[in-house]
DNA sequence: CACTATCGATAGTGTTACTATCAGCAGGTG
DNA sequence: CACCTGCTGATAGTAACACTATCGATAGTG
């Protein structure tokens, strides 16, 4: 706590006295946020600090919050370096196949083809279709998140919303995609070791 | 790469005399496939260690590596404990409502469920509308991710793009998450930071 | 006027992912 | 056949990260 007010994640509270430094809500609140994009998140302190800079700055608009949002995060995970041209231009055609209007500065599409270019190094190249129900899926999720965000009761939270929704969205999606993978898996291949209990205690 | 060696995730190579060791295509695709899972899916040595045990064991069947690889990556991101009773219960309600058939132990509901908490701790409530979207969208993936393995070229090799898609599709589908949300943001709120050039440098 | 409790600041700790260094030895070179 | 190169496995060291513990100063409490 007093290494989160020292990386200045959390802004001090008002003094009482030369000793004394008075905490109320909003510190809690900000606590809670800065736990929620470190602990479920899996954000690094550097990153939530420049995710929170943009929170706190008084530029309120929607579209550059989230720019600034997604610069923050884009970079985190990855390592250094860009991803391949050809893959990136791959992502380019994909976006625009799905109508999509975007900057090139959007940090998704070195993500995105970052992974694109892992799945080639290992011998996997996706197929059209493949790319295809991604970002189908993937507009269905923005489109969930925006309408999220549109419909919020607290207007002066929605950047804070935003942000954090960025981040606790993907750790969602994996989630339920997991679920989904196993009730596929289970769809294509019927159970078939469900009567022989061939493990009966671990 | 001795690193590597060192950790278990790479079989040593054969020994041609007592100080050199060949290494052949096996070794470098699996380099290949560690790097992947490391530098663009995120994940620790120590993960990328368990994930790897699955794929040499001689368990072949899809359904079982697909749970042991779930188990190896779920736990990996998050911190410790486990999400709170309620919001686990909400994803498995959304997951009955969206008829998957999944066994409590698929860490998938780990995950969704604090990702789910970290929402409401920060003071969202996600509704069922958009929590039914990201189900959605997580049925399109898995989907799109059993027509992949099981039109794999190389049978072999099966298990192996399942593993590591799983960890990249993560990264996939949060890039491509980023773009849909640009293009969204920009059709709900037409530029209007355009034509003004209030920050000429920088 | 001792005691306690909190303050900001600094130093230390444990983990993770490498990197550098080291001795040992087979094979080629002069 | 001494010597050097280059590779081996093994160990020690390093750098970043996220905390955690301790410290002296000070201010309110009994």
């Amino acid at each position: 706590m007093k290494y989160y007010l020292r990386a200045g994640l959390v802004h001090s509270g008002e003094r009482v006295g030369s000793n004394q430094t008075a905490y109320d809500d909003s510190h809690v609140q900000r606590v809670r946020l800065v736990r929620a994009l470190i602990e479920t998140g899996g954000l690094s302190i550097a990153a939530t600090k420049q995710v929170l800079s943009t929170l706190d700055s008084d530029e309120t608009s929607l579209a550059h919050t989230f720019e600034a949002a997604q610069h923050a995060l884009g970079v985190g995970g990855a390592s250094s370096g860009s991803a391949e041209p050809g893959a990136l231009r791959r992502i380019s055609e994909l976006a625009t196949a799905h109508g999509w209007k975007t900057t090139v500065e959007n940090p998704g599409f070195d993500v995105a083809a970052r992974a694109l270019d892992a799945f080639s190094t290992i011998g996997f190249a996706p197929s059209d279709e493949f790319l295809d129900a991604y970002a189908s899926a993937a507009t269905t999720i923005a489109r969930a998140d925006l309408r999220a965000l549109t419909t919020r009761d607290r207007p002066e939270l929605v950047a804070e919303l935003m942000v954090v929704g960025t981040v606790l969205g993907d750790a969602l999606i994996a989630g339920l995609r997991r679920l989904a993978q196993e009730n596929e898996t289970a769809e294509l291949f019927p159970v078939h070791t469900t009567i022989h209990d061939e493990k009966d205690a671990k």
